[in-house]
DNA sequence: CTGAAAGCGCTAACAT
DNA sequence: ATGTTAGCGCTTTCAG
């Protein structure tokens, strides 16, 4: 058996109020000498904390929970350092709870598990929720925050890009370069979506360009969704595009290059993330990059009540896969 | 506060130990009446169970840690899936606790914390652990296996990939196709780095080529690390090059191409792992693919004591950097 | 500075 | 089928 505090009382001669008392370091409740003692015992018998003893009586956990939807990209890494360095600054312990991908049953299963083990806070990473999980978190006294999802509900907590500054100054910057007929590839139907949606549109229209239903591609930011829209936008002469992932736009340009075009010069390509992507595809993908450190910090902000911002800038990286557009 | 069995066992007229049966499923205990009452009662109320009260008085939990080295590189998401897969199927929870990169004190707390959690089991995954780590670990009496890591120890449990077999065939395969000097890039000084060594070095040796010591450029298995074993092997006339990670492959072709370098033509590369990023890459990188998921199964299966594959076999799936090299 | 005692929310004998 | 009781290992008043 595992020893326990009373063990060590037992073997000090002490009660386990004093033995619990120096191994919580409640300074100031016992002497050096006792508090030698104790702690040698402890070693001695291989003393573990039961933690979960502790917060049972406590009340109180100091993990935070990240529940994420594994989209088939790659974005999430970088959050994970962000809140990760952020929690650990912050004395909290980070578990992650995978939830598949845009599986309700997972999904909500997960956010139980969270609830259920009394964590200090919830994180939903790229998590759509239904409105069975938005009550289970609203009725649970759980703070909550989505990350990487802007559910555009003022009442609700959520740290991301401006994704609609993203699409924006995508469809700009492709615009600037000369390009008229040009693709949205790689969204889904969600918020994220949406709200790049939002931001693509406008700046086509800003521009006085009449876009068309069929350049956007709707897709799950993968490297497949970027490979089927290939075809289409060859027979649709579009000339730019903007990936809503890295990955997508990899496989854009991939496809574009099996079938023999040559790039940036036959299709320019600008994609959403920002990961090292970028630099192995070829050519190189100019993007739009998510400061996704800030944003894992800015969500443990969100959580412990700090004010944090809500919506993180991103900002523009070119590289090689844009070239100036000529009729 | 939040309600407990006690509020239901007030408000249905039971007692604490009949809401405990029927919320715990104790079938054969309960009348179907009794049952519906709790239920709804509980539901009313909003109940969720308390799982850390649960887990204290029973002394286990149903929850395997998985302690993850953050290499720099992007193998872990395949083995993940496998793990929560099969854990799932055991009726297991999954977290996961990040460690760093090579960060003795992350790590060493991260096995802390998952034993002060009377976790079920304990996956180490890309760990390397040191004395201390391994003294923690066999004290505690709980099952641990290292994942992607072959300690080269019977007595400690690990599954991976065979990482000598891994890279003899990469080497035998640039070998097969006219290459005489061969490098080898991205490998670490640890186990599955030497382990990659070695097996490179007996292909080269059961084919009678005197290799050099430069020939092998250490790293960390990181995107950078290939590119910076370009120059050196470019100086040294090198042919063919095996790069211990997708990663590494890509970084290496990038840098080489950035000088010029016409690929495969002038430089075949084989990469160890397989994932995404084997497409990604231009040309597509012929690769040496793990098995990721099955890696992820067996050790989960390695940790309920079921007899797992330890040496999970790879496979060579052929795209198109590698050329015959002809003198 | 230390000890005694009362729980945290739940389960598991042991009764009935 | 249900209730009573005794904890799981720890923290925290309250006394002294």
């Amino acid at each position: 058996m595992k020893p326990t505090i009373k063990d060590i009382a037992a073997e000090t001669g002490f009660s386990i109020a004093t033995v619990s008392r120096v191994l919580a370091e409640k300074r100031g409740s016992y002497s050096d000498k006792t508090r030698d003692r104790v702690l040698k015992v402890a070693k001695e018998l291989g003393y573990r904390k039961n933690t979960l003893a502790m917060e049972l009586v406590k009340k109180k956990t100091d993990v935070i929970a990240v529940i994420v939807n594994v989209t088939p990209t790659n974005f999430s890494n970088g959050i994970i350092d962000g809140i990760q360095e952020r929690a650990t600054a912050l004395g909290q312990q980070v578990i992650i709870l995978y939830a598949g991908n845009r599986n309700h049953a997972l999904q909500h299963q997960a956010i139980i598990t969270a609830l259920e083990r009394s964590v200090s806070g919830i994180l939903l990473m790229a998590i759509e929720p239904d409105k069975d999980d938005l009550r289970l978190l609203t009725e649970a006294r759980t703070p909550f925050c989505f990350v990487s999802v802007n559910l555009a509900d003022e009442r609700i907590k959520s740290v991301s890009s401006d994704n609609y500054q993203a699409a924006y100054q995508a469809t700009e910057y492709l615009i600037a370069h000369g390009h008229r007929r040009i693709g949205l590839v790689g969204i889904d139907q969600y918020h994220t979506g949406s709200q790049r949606r939002s931001g693509y549109q406008a700046a086509l229209k800003d521009n006085h360009i009449q876009g068309k239903a069929s350049w956007i591609q709707m897709g799950d930011y993968s490297y497949q969704a970027g490979q089927a829209a290939f075809k289409p936008y060859q027979q649709m002469a579009v000339t730019g595009v903007v990936a809503a992932s890295d990955m997508t736009a990899a496989g854009l340009q991939k496809a574009a290059q099996i079938n023999g075009l040559e790039l940036p010069m036959a299709l320019s390509v600008v994609s959403i993330d920002g990961t090292l992507i970028c630099d192995i595809a070829t050519p190189a993908l100019t993007s739009i990059t998510q400061d996704f450190t800030r944003i894992g910090i800015e969500s443990v902000n969100c959580l412990v009540g700090e004010n944090a911002t809500q919506l993180v800038p991103v900002t523009l990286t070119e590289r090689d896969s844009v070239m100036k557009y000529v009729e």
